[in-house]
DNA sequence: TCACAAACCCTTTTT
DNA sequence: GGGTTTGTGA
């Protein structure tokens, strides 16, 4: 492979940070749509065939599993050989793979189980409600909270001290004893693969000096987005005879909330120096209108590094922003833009509808259905988080060690067979007491109970015994299957009244699908069933690519970082949605909103729609929100807007919430959306819409001759016809 | 002691 | 609207 095939179709500065020599470390402070992960992409290739760097000389972090599969897939094309073997993946894949190859040295044992933040959260609880602490006045979500940004931060229990703070007192009690809970369970949970990680480097000196002697070159991908535990891991990576690339662009940084620090960028300028800074400031992706737009509302914000994108491209068409009446109209505007789009023969995959929270996507998927169109969501809850997924993986995980006591508590009597709490609650304290597994503990203690509770939990321990016995010989995906008949789980999801669709049968049958596709190679320091869980767990979404081809997209704009669509619908732009409510007390918070506002903008290729609804359901009641500040943000040069055929204003709805469709004119008049009408001069016409009521209202008409016009009631002197 | 139904609470973003 | 907790009946 020559040079010209690595940069070919790169400009000069995109081409300059390709090619730079070995000397310094290389920050590129790349803009949205400047294709700063074809730089890093080509960079990786430039080293191993050019500077004939080894593949596992590079080690490369990208913030998300989509994120690094796309990575990985790219350079495998480029290079044109196999990349098993290259250190790809995300902070968290990494770390993970790391503790799995030395889990010894990081005190663990082999069969160490990754927590989600649904297996954190009822721990937490757990742990709070044996040890009598009012959750109350500690909410659990608080004290999750507060454990994972101490971690985040690289901070464990025993290096706070509370002072007189009575709260962080209260908080620092659970840390510790989840910190206590974790350690001899032999549990991890996202920020621990990261701070563990990190201590396995720095407190092994001869494996610091492997890994940093290995890794001659370390890159990453969104470098605004790292958290001070990631950027120590960097550092420390960093011997100062490697070097780093990194890229990313403080206008994208959207996750604060989750211990992400912008400074870091600018940190790093200091702790890496010699590094040589790079601008890349041409867009490739936008038209001139969506760029501009983008520019003018980012500009808003306080305390940027500063850039201004610019492109060659057109301007483009307008960004129409559509005033809904309701969620439901906004759905059904969208829907059938949509629609129109594909007509004109876009395929489906081109289009993405934005949102700022994971709830709106219900709306516009029931849309979706009522018109038949193909849609794949992401995130939400996830297919690996779904309650009949994480029983099933549960009791994979039994089988594959009866010691795991998470697996255990959720499947013991799931589906119910009898056992209830006091009997799990016997279990725990014998378990405690005697220091063993619950699995242990059932099986001894099953003697001293009511012989109905007796039964039922030598029942369960008898069938994870003729489980394990059975599934020993074989696949993964055979397990699977065998586990979900005789745990009796597809027979009783079968039979769930409550699931009318019959999509949790399916999800069931979907996972063997997944089992039989799972990849292990690119795992090989773990057994085939420990990979497959510890998959699930990192990489919840459960994604098959070739799902993406003729699905229309909806995601969160969170999770559209990092891609792009010919066609965005960002919706719900409206105060106390987006921005969030959360957000609007808190300066630094709202410039992240705007921040998030700038990333969902500038996914787009051709054409942006904005959309807000005048009413909204929202939390179990009606909403009148205002349109979000962001919308007058953007010059309105670049903005077509557009109203509902039949729009309301407050007014418009009667005191039981059916819209008011008629409109009293005059004492003795009265006319409806869709009435025919006559006008002195412009002829005949049809009312299509109105605002306000009497003589102030304004209406507008679709004049058969002169086309659409508003006009006030009160001078329009209109006839019935 | 357990299962199911009704009331009750909360409501952002993700590895 | 949905997940969770509480209350009731078996």
């Amino acid at each position: 492979m020559n040079l010209s095939e690595i940069t070919n179709g790169l400009n000069d500065k995109q081409c300059q940070s390709v090619i730079l020599n070995n000397e310094k470390n290389v920050l590129i402070l790349a803009g949205a749509g400047s294709g700063k992960t074809r730089v890093l992409t080509r960079r990786i290739a430039y080293l191993i065939t050019q500077k004939n760097i080894r593949i596992n000389a590079i080690l490369a972090v990208t913030f998300t599993n989509k994120a690094a599969v796309e990575m990985r897939g790219k350079l495998s094309i480029l290079l044109r050989r196999p990349i098993q073997s290259m250190w790809v993946g995300t902070f968290h894949g990494l770390a993970h793979r790391l503790l799995r190859t030395h889990y010894e040295k990081a005190r663990l044992t082999s069969g160490f189980q990754i927590l989600d933040a649904q297996d954190q959260f009822c721990i937490v609880k757990r742990l709070m409600k044996e040890n009598n602490i009012d959750e109350s006045k500690l909410p659990i979500k608080k004290v999750q909270w507060f454990i994972n940004n101490q971690k985040d931060e690289g901070i464990r229990a025993q290096n706070i001290d509370p002072g007189y703070n009575y709260f962080v007192k209260k908080n620092l009690e659970v840390f510790e004893l989840y910190e206590a809970h974790c350690q001899i369970n032999d549990l991890i949970d996202f920020a621990e693969l990261l701070i563990r990680s990190y201590e396995l480097l720095k407190n092994n000196t001869d494996l610091l000096n492997h890994y940093q002697a290995r890794f001659e070159h370390i890159l990453v991908d969104e470098f605004q987005d790292t958290n001070t535990v990631q950027y120590k891991w960097i550092k420390l990576l960093f011997s100062g005879n490697n070097r780093v690339f990194c890229v990313g662009d403080d206008d994208q940084s959207i996750y604060s909330w989750r211990g992400a620090k912008i400074e870091n960028i600018t940190k790093l300028c200091t702790d890496f120096a010699p590094i040589e800074t790079i601008h890349l400031e041409q867009n490739y992706r936008s038209t001139g209108n969506i760029l501009n737009a983008s520019n003018a509302l980012i500009a808003h914000n306080t305390n940027r590094m500063g850039k201004s994108l610019w492109t060659n491209a057109s301007n483009g068409e307008l960004i129409d922003i559509y005033e809904a009446r309701t969620e439901t109209d906004e759905a059904d505007y969208v829907i059938s833009s949509i629609q129109k789009l594909i007509t004109d023969n876009a395929s489906p995959s081109d289009c993405a509808i934005l949102y700022r929270s994971n709830a709106q996507s219900r709306i516009f998927e029931e849309a979706l259905i009522k018109y038949n169109i193909p849609y794949i969501i992401y995130g939400g809850l996830r297919f690996l988080e779904r309650a009949e997924i994480k029983d099933a993986l549960s009791y994979l995980r039994l089988i594959e060690n009866s010691a795991d006591n998470v697996a255990f508590e959720r499947v013991v009597n799931s589906p119910t067979r009898g056992i209830g709490n006091v009997t799990v609650e016997k279990i725990r304290t014998f378990a405690q007491d005697n220091h063993t597994s619950l699995f242990q503990a059932a099986i001894q203690i099953s003697s001293t109970l009511p012989t109905r509770s007796a039964n039922a939990l030598n029942g369960f321990t008898k069938l994870i015994e003729k489980m394990i016995d059975e599934t020993k010989y074989l696949g993964l995906s055979e397990k699977v299957a065998n586990l979900l008949n005789t745990s009796g789980l597809m027979a009783h999801y079968s039979n769930d009244k409550t699931d009318k669709a019959g999509s949790k049968k399916e999800n069931l049958k979907e996972l063997i699908t997944a089992a039989q596709q799972y990849n292990h190679e690119q795992d090989s320091e773990m057994n085939e069933v420990l990979g497959f869980i510890s998959l699930a767990s990192l990489d919840s979404s459960g994604d098959t690519n070739a799902l993406i081809n003729q699905n229309i997209q909806l995601m969160t704009i969170h999770s559209a970082k990092g891609l792009e669509f010919p066609y965005v619908f960002l919706v719900g732009m409206e105060e106390d949605l987006f921005p969030s409510r959360q957000s609007k007390d808190e300066p630094h918070l709202m410039d992240e909103e705007r921040r998030l506002c700038y990333v969902g903008m500038t996914r787009v290729i051709k054409k942006l729609s904005l959309s807000y609804a005048i009413k909204r359901f929202l939390h179990g009641e009606s909403l009148y929100p205002c349109p979000s500040r962001f919308l007058d943000e953007i010059p309105s040069e670049y903005l077509n807007k557009i109203k509902a055929k039949f729009s309301a204003t407050k007014q418009n709805y009667n005191a039981d919430n059916t819209f008011n469709q008629n409109i009293t004119l005059k004492s003795d008049g009265q006319l409806s959306i869709g009435t025919s009408v006559k006008h002195a001069k412009f002829g005949l016409g049809t009312v299509l819409n109105f605002e306000g009521q009497g003589d102030s209202a304004r209406i507008q008409i679709k004049f058969k001759q002169v086309g659409t016009k508003w006009l006030i009631s009160s001078y329009a002197n209109l006839e019935f016809v």
